[in-house]
DNA sequence: GTGAAAGCGCTAACAA
DNA sequence: TTGTTAGCGCTTTCAC
């Protein structure tokens, strides 16, 4: 079935269709006229295409949502709050799932150009360089969960670093005294940063063992493997912080499988499962403001797309949500 | 940072505009001119305009995937799988969650026109019917999960039908003799199905008892209600069917709030959360084949765009992925 | 095989 | 205020 287009309607309302368009974009136009080409538009079913508008104002209502698992419920969380504030702005997502692949990454900044998208919400894999061409192009990328390494680039970030040092000074509230810490790979910051904070709790407390940090893929099956290792240490912890929801629930069905008893070794973690509301006694979650960092991250994208030339920002939530005057902690050590 | 058109390539490599078009879509030119032409899109970094290409062609590689909830697991595994076969075929996705409103749906059926989307991937909310204006216009909707009920719209199902069946028949095999069944709302076809099932398996195993069989949300909350409701009675079940993955994790966190043993009462579920991998006794869990609901959906909207105009699909897939020749049982009965 | 020219559907100068 | 016109960047006849 054809589209009705403007010059039909123009032609069914008597009118040119620069004043249909004017109707449209709500410019003055005589009442009597409005309602002959209201009549029109309503008689046609009209309705403009984005993608004619598109080219010629060179602009466009579809932002990338880029992230690197769309099956990781944090990734789903934060997805959500930013297709509900981009929705009601009039904006659509397109959902880039890149599965911590460069080369799938890359790929999509190749579709954000060439769809000529007016920014992304990008988190980035490890190093955030593919996006470079983006803000060279001028197009405003807004940085979640990790940084962009450029001055150009916008960042919403949960304070990680106050996350991980609540969870483990939770274990020596606990009575814990051999702490662990379960994170991910060196490369990525998140990581870096819950490690470090583990690692000066610890100290504060009596000092941090090396062989206590486990190094993984942020994945469950890294989580309990990690926990295979802590326990067959010749003295192994009896409290363990795991610094992602996948490590975590990982480690939780390790520990079932060797038979371990809820409560036996403490267990707090970054962020959980949602639904995941088992009351386990000695399990503490640290909840990461995934949603609203989705949201953040989308008010400010359109504030750029809006003109905004402010110099970047970097916010900082903290688990409730609220932004935070300054990171706990900026400076992470680089991975060891 | 402006970007090149094709008219400057043309200009660099001495040659039109079209010679251009015909080197970027592979029509037959004379290697020279070809090599100077490559060359020009090199140096100037010419990458065309999707926009105007798809203005002038009327097509666009943007389809859309329209989903109840991005929060639930189920869905998220589905859209995993349809981006991945998009993506290879040079498709993108645009994200269109509804949370189940049929305004939201509607207003995504408008985005969806406007943007002039070659097709869309939909679980429809309770109706199909939002849809139907996408199929008026020539526009393939290939529904997932829920039917449309139209004779234009494929639609790819897991067979909930089967899947309920396994998750009752379990209970008695199991020593049940009491089986209830928690379900969705009674306008969700899936609810139907598989309240249907377990109706009929009771029925072959002494009889299915009316107050057994609970109609909810298909939420956590619904399900911990029901367990609630259930235990309440003055002969409680000793076996409980959950419908769905939400209801099933609201029902087990009821239960240990209740503190009843696990393999006290005899669960069983279609489809659980990823990651839950703790080995529950009493537990059973029917998978559902999500990940290749999207694929497949993906896969037979792709043969629609590209002009496949035999009669509409109704795949069945069991919880392997594999198709089944024929739904398990087309027929499911109206709420009661 | 190649170029000139028209046109996809819209908006924005510019004139009237 | 309104209409005429040009043009966004591409593809595609149609001549050559």
């Amino acid at each position: 079935m054809r589209m009705a287009t403007i010059y039909e309607v123009a032609a069914h309302a008597g009118v040119s269709p620069a004043t249909v368009s004017r109707v449209m974009n709500g410019t003055a136009v005589r009442p009597e006229l409005e309602t002959r080409v209201r009549e029109a538009i309503a008689l046609l079913e009209y309705r403009p295409s984005r993608r004619a508008r598109s080219l010629r104002t060179n602009q466009s209502e579809m932002i990338a949502l880029v992230i690197p698992d769309i099956q990781n419920p944090f990734f789903t969380a934060l997805a959500r709050g930013a297709e509900h504030v981009m929705r009601q702005a009039g904006y659509s997502l397109v959902l880039c799932n890149t599965d911590d692949n460069p080369d799938y990454e890359a790929s999509y900044v190749q579709v954000i150009h060439d769809e000529r998208m007016p920014g992304a919400i990008v988190a980035p894999s490890t190093t955030g360089t593919t996006f470079l061409p983006l803000l060279d192009e001028g197009r405003p990328v807004v940085a979640v969960d990790r940084h962009i390494e450029d001055p150009r680039a916008d960042a919403v970030m949960a304070d990680n670093f106050a996350g991980a040092v609540e969870a483990t000074q939770w274990q020596f509230d606990q009575g814990s005294t051999r702490v662990a810490c379960i994170t991910g790979p060196p490369q990525v910051e998140t990581a870096r940063a819950r490690a470090h904070a583990w690692h000066e709790v610890c100290a504060r407390n009596g000092g941090a063992l090396d062989e206590y940090l486990v190094w993984t893929d942020f994945q469950p099956g890294g989580g309990a493997d990690a926990l295979d290792y802590l326990l067959d240490l010749p003295i192994p912890p009896n409290g363990i912080v795991a610094a992602n929801n996948l490590t975590a629930v990982g480690m939780l069905g390790a520990m079932v499988r060797r038979g371990i008893n809820p409560g036996e070794i403490t267990v707090s973690a970054c962020e959980m499962l949602p639904y995941f509301s088992m009351p386990l006694p000695g399990l503490l979650t640290v909840p990461l403001p995934a949603r609203a960092i989705g949201e953040h991250a989308a008010r400010l994208l359109l504030a750029r797309i809006e003109g905004d030339t402010s110099p970047a920002k970097n916010v900082v939530l903290n688990s409730e949500g609220e932004v935070v005057p300054a990171p706990s902690h900026s400076a992470t050590p680089p991975a060891t």
